[in-house]
DNA sequence: TAGGTATTTAGACAAATGTCTAAATAAGTT
DNA sequence: AACTTATTTAGACATTTGTCTAAATACCTA
């Protein structure tokens, strides 16, 4: 969980993960949406893929991520149970 | 929202709204239950106060920390809607 | 095989972070 | 007033973080 706290706290990450929320797509087409070089989102998407927030499949010479929330439900039941 | 996701990033930050949860606390009192020194839990207690997860009340000599959870709405709100 | 495109790795660097010790501030006690 | 207790502030320091440029790797196409 760590992780997953450590991948949502910084404002490019969490923007990648609304664009993934959208569709899939290609590292590049990542990076196209930043003001910031491929191998600094490369870095990002590395850091997200750790925290298990996105996925990735190689696709040729293209590599296609994914959004993948099933982490976040730690996060929610602990936020929740923090709450009440 | 920035804040709440940097404060919530350092596991004694969290250990420590776990602890506030329970009951308000002073800063000592907070400060006895971690093996960290008491300036650097004044710290994490500032952090966690701008980012408005705890408010503190003086009351003569000690300082009484409490949870405010209305901050986490945001972030379920956000982590939800990144989900479905 | 040579050249082009997509992506990651390596290494550098400034800024932010978590921790500490020492000192300052504030309040209570004698 | 002097002393004790509670907390914060200031400053130092090592580690982590986000970014960059340059180079490496992987795949595609002619």
């Amino acid at each position: 969980m760590n992780k997953v706290f450590k991948a949502l706290n910084d404002q490019t990450r969490r923007d990648i993960l609304r664009l993934l929320k959208e569709k899939d797509m290609t590292a590049g087409e990542i990076a196209e949406a930043f003001n910031i070089t491929k191998p600094s989102i490369s870095h990002h998407l590395d850091i997200l893929s750790q925290a298990e927030l996105v996925t990735s499949e190689k696709q040729g010479q293209f590599v296609i991520y994914s959004l993948s929330t099933t982490v976040l439900d730690d996060i929610l039941n602990w936020l929740v149970t923090l709450k009440d």
